[in-house]
DNA sequence: CTGTTAGCGCATTCAC
DNA sequence: GTGAATGCGCTAACAG
């Protein structure tokens, strides 16, 4: 069925159908009615892939984000999809996996279905192999990356303080009475390098931090990179007792039960290395719960001996026991506006090209 | 950039280049890697909508799906998605939301995008509404429902056997010691009213239950319908003491968060309305979890003095306190199968249109 | 107010 | 081996 056949039935041309269907003025009240009736009669629908061929505009915009199994993501790629439906757009999700020549293939498809704008969640699309496939497949449309940066004309960046929502994580630890602190993550992503950053600092700033840096075969030991970390004043002290954790030997797998079981490594790596640890900073809420678990187990007491503080305040946080501490990115917020920025964008409206929104500790039983 | 640029430059006609990229014969080696280099100069990737177009093959194939936000159908998708990109098909997404008007109008999207075939998960869309989109917008394309019945000549369904599994929890729990049993759902799906009929055969078969049924302001309450009720034994009695509850009047918010919510209220009509309840079966784990809530907060222990079950086994009810018992219904497996038989019907391969899973109990703490 | 014509980007005959 | 012609379903300019 096409609007050839409509126009057949009606007894006019195809360019009255069509001209019906999108509510174009000059046709008169009769035929405009013959022919609605027709359409509605046969449930007729235009090939949306016709009208982009010949209106150069698929009304398609993709969505690629690593795994959309993890809650928060979950919810972003959710806000997203609902905001740009409303507007008429269709989007096209992908879960593209940590591996980046994927990303890379899926970025081609992107272009392959003629997407009008992209949004890319999470900070591990603001690398250079991402930036390379953005210039190579999508050089003429809006990208707005979500939690990362790349530098790009046609690019726009939705940023999350979380380095300073992790140094204000410590302070609050500090005040709290804690004063042997470590840093876990999970894997080594620019958003958690970021917090990683926010961390040193904080403790820089906070003061804390003593000799015997310590290194865990199987995870990975971070030094500290003075150049990395913004300690304004010159608080910074030559040794430091935190450490940061990695637990990266599980390989990649991205479900949320592997990042829980990376975490719990994480935390056994910490533990030995650093005995008299009383407040654990964790990358995500994830990592978090892993820690928790992997404390409980031991018998040791949250807060009271160790305190815990996850990242991203998902629904998880909040059922695990205690609930937990987190600081709240505000993925939703941050991933309504970078829709709202590509709305603009695809509009030709005037758009800045980097915003950046603020973080909340939301304090729980953890702490 | 087309093909007809692509051409022009390598000294060719259109047609050989749409022969290179598509990797058919008869075409020189010469001229084949002169085309190639060309192609991958410019970074070129056809415009899939027009070989859509002239192939009459979109690639496409269409998710539907209440809210992606519920972790087990973010699952669902992830599963389905990772299976259908595998094989050459481009997923397009929507979460309809509960209101049946909402979901013709993303069926009727799916038409226009020319989707090949659909997948819709849950048994919220083994409704009559549903079926009148389906034989009016996706007529001629393999459907399947997962979770869910349609009875079209298109339409297959990949089913799961919760309401024996439900019976079998009851089975569980009376083996326990529980004597005193309610059900409690938040939303009346035909899902949930299946796992209720499995409860009511349940507890026929265990002769359970005695007299007093109750009712509740602001909550539904289901009389026992015998004739819904498998019963196969003569062993029901006149009356019963278990309940069901239906929490509805918190609207229809779908977010986990609203799930909860309600699990907490019909929690709050079933306790003051069956004071010696000692165990309670939950639609789904969600609800479980604002039962085990509602309940911590009164003092009430679990599974000590009242026994919890869940369904869905999500990742939920594996980090709450107690861990929460739970019916898995294996979705992930049930989806993937899903996946498969579209696969089969869009290759035209003989695909049988009706199929079912069985379920699993997963014993932990709250029992 | 309406029909005719052309062309969007591509794959596929059919010639040569 | 390769090119020219045709059409997929639709919209938009141009006539009338």
């Amino acid at each position: 069925m096409t609007i050839y056949d409509i126009a057949k039935e009606a007894g006019v041309s195809a360019s009255t159908v069509s001209r019906v269907m999108n509510g174009k003025p000059g046709i008169s009240e009769a035929t405009r009615k013959k022919v609605e009736k027709l359409l509605s009669d046969h449930n007729f629908t235009p090939d949306a892939s016709a009208q982009g061929l010949v209106t150069q505009a698929s009304r398609f915009v993709g969505i690629l984000i690593e795994d959309i199994r993890v809650s928060h993501h979950t919810e972003s790629v959710y806000v997203i999809e609902q905001e740009m439906t409303r507007r008429g757009y269709t989007c096209i999700t992908f879960s593209t996996g940590p591996d980046p020549t994927n990303k890379a293939r899926y970025i081609q498809i992107l272009e392959q279905r003629r997407v009008e704008g992209a949004i890319l969640i999470g900070s591990m699309f603001g690398t250079d192999e991402v930036k390379k496939s953005i210039a190579e497949h999508l050089r003429s449309i809006p990208v707005v990356i979500i939690n990362g940066e790349i530098d790009l004309p046609n690019t726009y960046s939705v940023l999350i303080d979380e380095e300073r929502g992790t140094e204000d994580c410590v302070s609050m630890l500090k005040a709290g009475g804690r004063r042997h602190l470590g840093y876990l993550m999970d894997v080594r992503t620019p958003a958690n390098e970021k917090k990683e950053r926010g961390f040193f600092t904080g403790m820089f700033r906070a003061g804390l931090g003593h000799a015997e840096p310590c290194v865990f075969s199987g995870f990975e030991k971070t030094e500290v990179n003075r150049d990395q970390t913004s300690t304004s004043a010159g608080t910074g002290q030559e040794d430091t007792s935190f450490v940061t954790m990695t637990g990266q030997n599980i390989g990649t797998g991205a479900s949320p039960r592997d990042a829980i079981e990376r975490g719990r490594r994480a935390t056994v790596a910490l533990l030995s290395s650093m005995p008299d640890v009383d407040g654990i900073l964790c990358a995500t809420d994830l990592v978090a719960i892993g820690c928790l678990q992997e404390l409980t187990e031991r018998g040791i007491k949250v807060p009271e001996q160790i305190a815990v503080v996850g990242v991203d305040n998902t629904l998880y946080g909040e059922l695990c026991t205690p609930k937990l501490t987190s600081l709240d990115n505000k993925l939703s917020e941050v991933s309504l506006s970078g829709a709202r920025i590509l709305l603009d964008a695809l509009e030709r409206k005037p758009v800045s090209h980097k915003m950046m929104l603020f973080t909340e500790i939301r304090v729980r039983e953890s702490t």
